[in-house]
DNA sequence: TGTACATCAGTGAACGCGCGTTCACTGATGTAC
DNA sequence: TGTACATCAGTGAACGCGCGTTCACTGATGTAC
């Protein structure tokens, strides 16, 4: 194959990040750039075409599931919400369902790069700050009025960590259920379908 | 070196799953053999006598950190506490320190094995009875009159793992900080020391 | 207790393999006239 | 608009390196007599 279009090589370009950014959520960024590109339907030498190292790439990964929508507000939560206490619930309800316990490729890059920023040298690391921010953006959605929503954050990101550390055996679920319960103050016993349904 | 005695060969064993315990908690369970034998003081080769393979000596590691006093409750908590109440708040207290944070090696194996246990095949990870133990028995020591811990281990593991990835920004003691004070009703404003004391 | 020999923990070179990265090559795209 | 040539995204073989694992060898330990 020779040469292909500008406007091919952009695409090819965004399916690449986009692809590490699901791939690297899910699996680590351990994720080696020949399944990467294997998985893009490219071979693996284009890749320095497009990016300067894997380092590179992963930091635009990040930054890319930071901006990607799904991410956000996985579901039904597209349309914005009426009011703010709604739109928390919603977000509670979901970021603590059995489809992003088992979807973490397009779950929440907070809970997905938590563990690998965390064993990043300090100084390395450009993307922290895109992930600074990602924290304190979802924590502003949770806020209440006597509460900043940080310590709710963590709530949500330990019981989805602690799911999918567990997935297999009836804790899992329980975890989540109580986080809910303790977050909602009116759980209903009731978990989420275990897959999409829009 | 020739041969070894019985008792050296024993020691040496239990130092290689005593290092293995403690790097793969902070580092990931990535770490090399090679890495590993060289931080223990032996060749890599040696590794084979002792083990069946990585995977059998993760499995060992990760046992381990659970059978680790100093992973259950560090500094000052060794003597039994008085009362529930009180062995309650000072985990509380030692989850969220700075310490704690910094050296995830000496660190809470739920933890610091979540991510990497969570992204291990199902059926896989032999160790992850051993884990849930674990997450049980450290809910159970959370456990308040109308709660059962679990949502408050969540909290905690979440505000540890954020913690670690958000190193070097103030958010990252601010996220021990809220979760602290959403823990005990009660934050101090004050945190913990860096480092242990005792 | 002393000697002769088998055992086996540890050594260090080597294995096949997959990693991140480089590079000569291809040939359709983009451009200059 | 048509032709000639430069550009460069993608290909696939190759690089050095570190991985998990194997193995012939060493020599102090453990044991049999």
């Amino acid at each position: 194959m020779g040469r292909v279009s500008k406007a091919q090589a952009q695409e090819n370009r965004q399916h690449v990040v986009a692809t590490a950014s699901r791939m690297f959520r899910e699996k680590g960024t351990a994720v080696s750039i020949a399944d990467l590109m294997k998985a893009v339907g490219l071979t693996h030498g284009a890749f320095y075409k497009q990016f300067d190292s894997k380092e590179d790439l992963v930091d635009k990964a990040i930054a890319h599931a930071f901006e990607d929508p799904a991410a956000h507000s996985p579901a039904g939560l597209e349309e914005p919400a009426k009011d703010h206490e709604a739109a928390r619930r919603t977000l509670i309800e979901h970021y603590l369902s059995l489809w992003h316990r088992d979807d973490a490729g397009d779950g929440c890059p907070v809970s997905g790069f938590a563990t690998d920023l965390g064993r990043e040298p300090e100084q390395a690391a450009r993307s922290r700050h895109v992930y600074i921010n990602g924290v304190r953006n979802r924590a502003a959605r949770l806020a209440t009025g006597d509460d900043d929503g940080m310590a709710q954050l963590c709530t949500m990101v330990g019981a989805l960590v602690l799911a999918r550390a567990t997935r297999g055996n009836p804790i899992s679920e329980e975890l989540l259920q109580a986080a809910r319960t303790a977050l909602t103050k009116s759980g209903t016993g009731q978990l989420a379908p275990q897959h999409r349904t829009n």
